[in-house]
DNA sequence: TGCAAACCATAAC
DNA sequence: GTTATGGTTTGCA
């Protein structure tokens, strides 16, 4: 049984589905009722075929904090997402790899399509298909998956709200640096690097 | 700049 | 099996 939760804090949108405490699929939105159905969008036709699923119109604690870790992120704050226990296992293992490499780079910083595929081998626009079917939005932050002259690729929500997000999270940082993951190192770079190129 | 060709895991037939 | 599909990249004119 899937059990789907929405609610809608500082003006925005957000909706999670749970199964047995881990998140199924998430999404947010800044108009009323959208979120949800993304969300019931998702259960529906981009997850393996459940027998039921309900929307619960009072949180549980748990839910709620889940909820509020998502507007948390939206906002730009620092979370870590590793307290989330996201639902995996019934992806593709390349799929999970993206992800997990994804999830890897900092706040403050962007990495590109072209680096991840390095980084999980692969190509580039096989990051760019997982980007777009990605269930975790905003906790797996695809946002800050950029092209490699770093203009703003694509994103599933909207442009405007990619650019939104990552203005938030701008942190000042001006030096490109590697980070570690999945026993391999990823290149990530100073979200200023993005928006100086639309400036 | 702009365009064409190569790239590569998935999902859909 | 096979084909179609991108949130891309790179090379070259």
């Amino acid at each position: 049984m899937i059990q789907i939760y929405t609610e809608t804090l500082n003006g925005t949108d957000f909706a999670v589905a749970l199964c047995e405490q881990q998140i199924v699929t998430s999404s947010f939105d800044v108009n009323p009722q959208r979120a949800l159905s993304k969300v019931i969008d998702n259960v529906m036709h981009k997850l393996p075929p459940s027998i039921v699923f309900q929307v619960v119109l009072t949180p549980t604690a748990e839910a709620k904090a889940a909820l509020n870790m998502l507007a948390a992120i939206y906002s730009g704050k620092d979370i870590d997402i590793t307290q989330l226990t996201l639902a995996t296992s019934h992806l593709p293992a390349y799929t999970k790899k993206v992800l997990k490499i994804t999830s890897a780079i900092p706040i403050g910083y962007v990495s590109t399509y072209g680096d991840i595929a390095k980084s999980a081998g692969g190509g580039p626009r096989a990051v760019g298909n997982i980007m777009a079917g990605n269930l975790f939005a905003p906790i797996v932050p695809c946002h800050r998956v950029v092209k490699s002259d770093f203009t703003l690729g694509g994103y599933g929500f909207g442009l405007k709200t990619k650019l939104e997000l990552l203005s938030r999270e701008r942190r000042g940082f001006e030096a490109e640096k590697q980070v570690s993951v999945a026993g391999g190192m990823l290149e990530v770079f100073p979200v200023e690097y993005v928006l100086r190129k639309l400036a």
